[in-house]
DNA sequence: TATTTTGCCGGGAACGCTCTCACAAATAAA
DNA sequence: TTTATTTGTGAGAGCGTTCCCGGCAAAATA
């Protein structure tokens, strides 16, 4: 590794004791102002780096906090993990990242390796299909600080912050209703995840309280990506009744839907009203452009960081559910005109 | 912080020396079968975690490299990222995750606060605005690695790993020329850059090479993002002369020349051709489809971060030059038919 | 002047681990 | 049997900090 000068050096140039050295740079008010200046000046002259693993080992805490993602490589996850770094950033907190790729192994792996001592807190949104709950129960239980966002688990009692997934649903559904759609499909997430079953209880809710029949085979359970969303729209299509409009769980199924529909030459909008959720960017270009819930990404990126920094600096917390509103943005797709 | 069992708990349960429990532990040879099964019986008991900051104390090196980002919420830098992820996993590295926000301070602020002690290695792709070489200088000459990517400073003798920038825009242009396009105008990123000023000079040499005047009024300068795009091909619209095709420095821009065209009811394709850079998946979405020159995101990312650990790995490296080819993918609004 | 307070500093243990060295016991070679 | 080699283990220093404890002079108080 590289050498970096030490306090030691410091103090033996300057004839005084490591721990003046170390009282002087930590800016300790036990310590002259002359010494200080003359410490911070050899400082300087030396190039002097703090050796963070060893301010660890004697601190007892590193300023590390971990972050468990399923993936990067869309607009929400790299839209919540920009609003936790500006969090982190601006408190003074590093970002060590870890991704786990949708899978449950790859997430189990990561955690029995994580190196758990040199992590002041763990922030996660588990994998799709996770099953590794009593390894993050473990986590919890030494001490360390984890708090849940997005994607949280149904059985472990710590922090979460989340979207309104039931409401922005409902207001999806409703929205469609009120547009004069009638036989309203849902392609959701995958089976089992929380936010996937409050997204369906909100369509589920708008059915209800407008009075329409709920049609099992019109609520199709699979992936995230833009294909499983062609997949499922091509199942709506080819089945015993069409529906007229279709709820997406997300943006990425939505356009898939949308690609399905066009390839089909059913105009969208007029025939088939589709919405989706998250407002991704894309949402805005394609044509038509898509109606979406807003989830307010970078907000719930930022806030589970704080949450996350508050409860490492002070034990015995209490555990917070935070949840924000999701927001209807309408465009084309959702208009019959 | 949280309390785990240390190496001397095992020791003073078992009656033997730490030496002995570090040595089981690491699965080194010079250890009997039986005391290491009874090491790892007792550690599996105890729940032991090593402790991170302790090892890497006494090694003098930790598995940690950091990741230098201008952003991360677009589709290359999430991409890049990605790949560099993958990599660092495999080989049993984390990552430590810094981001500028395109800013120069930012970037300052974070090479000077960087404790770079605890960090094995660097890999940065530098801000678009960045003038602090010799803080990155500074690094590299105490012996830490560093591999740059994507936006490479020019006077820095280190690895670097980038795409064909000019052999892209050369290409691009080609295409546009061969289709019959021949007035054309090249929106391009920020001036000072390397690979802004490597797109520029692939598109005049294409220019040169069929004979084509160069414009200087031509050729505009700005940010990356859709915006600059938009305000880009205003100008060019606004101008004395009007070009009938827009090579942009990125897909954004693209993406932006389209809708301050589509804006003004100009015909993409027919009347005016467009090509981006990037391969954003947008590109495919959007109508028409934006033809555009492909990047390897994803393992322009993964190579960047197996150099820099192959450096780790044996210093007194030889810097190497990786350059990835980039592809042209022709799509509709390239087309004049 | 005697005593207490204050400001400044040094000594040294501790954090949890790795690694070198030394040494005894067991084995192989002479 | 003697000598050399291998194998398994322990002792202890060291990595670069922090932090508690105590000392000592100067300043403030009695």
């Amino acid at each position: 590794m590289n050498h970096y000068a030490t306090i030691k050096d410091i103090a033996r140039i300057l004839k005084i004791s490591t721990s003046t050295v170390s009282r002087a740079l930590r800016d300790t008010y036990d310590v002259s102002k002359e010494t200080k200046e003359k410490v911070l000046a050899v400082a300087a002259e030396l190039n002097y780096k703090p050796n963070y693993n060893a301010t660890a080992l004697a601190r007892g805490s590193t300023y590390n906090i971990g972050i468990i993602l399923p993936m990067i490589n869309n607009y929400y996850f790299s839209t919540v993990l920009t609003g936790i770094q500006e969090a982190a950033y601006s408190k003074g907190f590093n970002i060590v990242l870890f991704i786990t790729n949708n899978s449950a192994e790859r997430e189990l792996a990561i955690i029995q390796n994580l190196f758990i001592t040199s992590l002041d807190g763990l922030l996660v949104c588990i994998s799709s299909d996770s099953d590794s709950c009593s390894h993050f129960q473990e986590i919890i239980d030494s001490g360390c600080p984890v708090v849940f966002f997005d994607r949280v688990p149904s059985n472990i009692k710590t922090s979460t912050v989340i979207q309104d997934d039931f409401n922005g649903a409902f207001e999806a559904v409703e929205h469609l209703i009120a547009n004069g759609y009638t036989r309203i499909a849902h392609i959701a997430g995958p089976q089992g995840m929380v936010f996937t079953e409050r997204r369906v209880e909100g369509y589920l809710a708008a059915l209800q309280k407008n009075n329409f029949p709920i049609r099992k085979e019109w609520i199709i359970y699979s992936g995230f990506s833009q294909e499983d969303g062609e997949r499922d729209t091509c199942r709506l299509l080819d089945g015993k009744e069409r529906p007229d409009a279709i709820f997406a769980a997300n943006d990425r199924k939505a356009i898939g839907a949308m690609l399905a529909l066009k390839s089909r030459n059913i105009r969208i909008g007029k025939e088939i009203g589709v919405v989706g959720f998250t407002n991704d960017p894309m949402s805005a270009i394609i044509t038509p452009s898509l109606t979406t819930v807003a989830e307010p990404a970078f907000e719930i990126g930022r806030e589970s960081c704080e949450l996350l920094i508050k409860h490492i600096k002070k034990k015995n917390f209490i555990p917070e559910e935070k949840v924000f509103p999701a927001k209807l943005i309408v465009r084309e797709s959702s208009i019959k005109k």
